[in-house]
DNA sequence: GCGTGATGCGAGCCAGAGCTCGCTTTCAAT
DNA sequence: ATTGAAAGCGAGCTCTGGCTCGCATCACGC
């Protein structure tokens, strides 16, 4: 942010700004997104989106922080919610949340997944695995499930990034397999992980 | 390719753009992937590298292409290797044939997919997906495991997502559980599934 | 040896995009 | 109403990098 807006005015343009470097972003692609157009879809010149942006990467990164904090956010909270349940059904919504939470936005999540280098989610991403992947450790330690597994950070690890590329996939690419059928495996293959043999 | 070569000065100086053309990926990343520092790295001039190429994407397509297809060969054949064998052996050579696979060139690995977008691997990386998915779904349906789940299909790709992922991250994230650990962990996570609850 | 096509050279053209700067317009406080 | 700061404008500067083109050099058949 070069310049803090102090008028209302200028408050919006700077959400304008960002508005319309999400809607560049998914209907022109990465790659031809450009400072300029994205002053021209926002309605405005190109000396004034620099007024409050350093450079073209930091409105990129604020747009892709909003996605990131949105879904981490939900997938978080819905985590959460069954944190005191146990058994297939708390596996299944946990599951459902995930596919949802992918669900939200897939034009953008397909831009930012496939268009843009993987190095600018990075950080963003890990946070997202990272949290997850404790709430889960935490519940797997919480021992609501028989721990059949000998250490439990892996195994949350495991999981989250198994189950993350389930339902990422099954979001970008629409395999001809039903939502509930992929719930259903990622269920099984969680249930069948952790139950004792 | 713009012209084929015919002479062997010639052959080797394509040669010599291709693994230049690696080299420059490798050492300088993706961003700043020219053709004039391919062409220095090579050894030659930017004209000479336009006879052969005819444009900077087609360098990089071969490049990207030679090592999926490499990793996709790996792969494939270690899992072919155990199309007889039944049982977690099997399960364990094959998951630790997909981490041997992805740990063959680490550093190339780690730019095209983080470097590169995703979409300029899609098509090679669905192939090899595909090819596996398919090998495995095979694998299932011979029956030599008891059959828990209703779709071999969908059952097949689960796997190969959850396993290819684990993997991928394991070896470029380089997450502090030791090897044998996650091979385990992979082991666990598919015989689970697989087994009848 | 000689000539013709294959190979190689590298300075530079040119399009595109990030970003600037001098100017105008709008706002709000006095 | 006045005035100074905030906001906005947009032609164009500048730099980067893909790619070319006219020329030199090399290699193989006669």
């Amino acid at each position: 942010m070069r310049k803090t807006p102090t008028q209302a005015r200028s408050r919006a343009t700077v959400e304008r700004i960002l508005e319309a470097g999400r809607q560049v972003l998914v209907d022109d692609g990465y790659e031809t997104f450009s400072t300029n157009r994205v002053a021209i879809a926002a309605g405005i010149s190109p000396g004034s989106l620099y007024q409050y942006f350093s450079d073209k990467s930091s409105i990129l990164d604020i747009v892709i922080s909003r996605y990131w904090d949105d879904v981490s956010e939900r997938t978080a909270s819905a985590l959460a919610l069954q944190a005191s349940t146990v058994g297939t059904p708390a596996i299944r919504s946990v599951a459902d949340a995930l596919l949802a939470g992918l669900e939200q936005d897939p034009a953008l999540l397909r831009v930012l997944t496939e268009e843009l280098p993987a190095s600018r989610n990075r950080d963003r991403h890990a946070a997202l695995v990272n949290r997850v992947r404790d709430l889960t450790a935490a519940y797997l330690r919480a021992g609501s499930v028989g721990l059949t597994r000998p250490d439990p950070q892996i195994t949350a690890w495991v999981l989250v990034v198994a189950m993350e590329n389930i339902a990422l996939r099954w979001v970008l690419d629409r395999p001809p397999y039903p939502r509930e059928a992929v719930v259903e495996e990622m269920v099984a293959l969680t249930a069948g992980y952790l139950a004792r043999v």
